[in-house]
DNA sequence: ATTTCAATGTCGCCT
DNA sequence: AGGCGACGTTGAAAT
């Protein structure tokens, strides 16, 4: 049965805390508090009111009022403990494996407390990640460029790792393509040129390089230019939008809509 | 003034929330909701008990009861809207600036809701991030290689970027010094060579290049060695140790009461 | 278990 | 505002 707490005494906070966290339940805590961190760096964070979540699987996470992202966390606790000391609550959240790291949160007043188990079974689909993408495009090369063909997804080169996209234009040249669903950096040009030289090396033919990307940066595409790659800006609304007709219509090619150029 | 409801009917629920968001609030709500996302990618989550949070600065967060990341969220919105709609609280948090993005979550049901202002001005201070690491370095080159001089952080190489640290070994000869604070993967031994060969081009020799890091990859290792590239091993830790000692702090770490204790 | 690469990455710094 | 690289990155897939 969930228990909700308003403005408890610290003791009180503390059983309900210790008792959720034993079984291995859900706890949400508006505190304030101080928290510190070691493991693989370190950190210090002083006095405040915040929100504390200790979840089914151990998952720990201190979110201050403000950002996105937590201001301490540990994702795989070995082990929560729940501690009264020098009137206050301290909450130790260790975990050993990658490396030993600790957090530690002192709370000093506790606003609200909520403990229960959450039921959250559903699936999460994710749509247009990158691997979608590649598959698309890898049906759709006419997507890339007119008489492209692909032979080849993941195409292994060596320590220089793999291609997304191994293909031949329509005058027979070796492609090699790299996409990058953002906008594509530099970073994004040196790793499709290793792929470029590893290629050259191993089979004696300079292949093209093609990045893919809705949008290169300004010094990448000086980066490419001079270093002979190329570019194909794809839209990925519009891809999205082609998906979702696709979905709708009932697996019907891409090609189908194909007007002009992506 | 803060506001707790415990299993508040909908209607209430939204009332509170509304008003909560359009003060600039915090809100943590336990609910029963699914979650649909489309932006750069796109996810649908089906009903489920979720954690659901609103925070002071618009940020938007779903949180499942498992797991370090949440499933859902919003970083920097530019409007969230509370809606009453088919028997359900609907929250709709968009996103207009790098690109438009929605979230949308479908409240059928709350456990509970949190309404309140957290006050929270704290400093977050973060020790051991590469910057630092590469201060410590900097100030004793012996722990990189004997007799090493560094004349300069953050080298300016052109378009290849900025070289960690840079300088002379005993014999004079010119050291370019990559830092990685966690295990050093292939990226790095390119971005090093990269570094390199900026540095060949413009002043007519080429230096060493070391790369500093906790560990390397096997893979890594390999291509440092056919490059002509240098490893050295750094032990974080020590690193660690050695900045308290210089600072003094007083009070022993974290990890050294763990330690002692278990 | 290790390595590699994508991520709705986010965040901060700097131009 | 855009590019760039670090992050206690996390997370997943492949070796």
């Amino acid at each position: 049965m969930a228990r909700i707490l308003v403005e408890p005494s610290l003791g009180e906070a503390a059983a309900v805390l210790r008792e959720a966290v034993g079984r291995g339940d859900t706890v949400v805590l508006i505190a304030e508090c101080s928290v510190e961190y070691e493991g693989r760096g370190a950190s210090r964070l002083g006095d405040g009111e915040r929100i504390i979540i200790v979840k089914q699987d151990g998952a720990f996470l201190v979110h201050r009022p403000v950002g996105h992202s937590p201001a301490n966390w540990q994702p795989n606790t070995t082990s929560i403990v729940v501690e009264e000391a020098g009137g206050g609550i301290v909450i130790t959240a260790t975990r050993v494996k990658p490396s030993r790291e600790i957090v530690r949160v002192r709370v000093t007043r506790v606003l609200a407390l909520y403990a229960g188990r959450l039921r959250d079974t559903a699936e999460f689909i994710m749509y247009l990640d990158e691997h979608e993408i590649r598959d698309i495009l890898y049906e759709n090369p006419g997507l890339i460029e007119p008489g492209l063909r692909l032979v080849e997804k993941e195409k292994e080169l060596g320590e220089a790792g793999y291609a997304d996209l191994y293909g031949f234009d329509a005058e027979g040249r070796p492609v090699i393509v790299e996409i990058k669903r953002v906008t594509a950096g530099k970073e994004a040009v040196h790793q499709l040129l290793r792929y470029i030289d590893a290629y050259a090396r191993r089979y004696g033919v300079r292949p093209r390089g093609i990045i893919v990307a809705p949008a290169l940066s300004a010094q990448a595409l000086e980066a490419a230019k001079r270093l002979g790659l190329e570019y194909k800006r794809i839209d990925m609304q519009r891809l999205w939008r082609m998906k979702k007709e696709r979905e709708r219509r009932g697996g019907r090619s891409l090609l189908d809509y194909l007007g002009g150029d992506v």
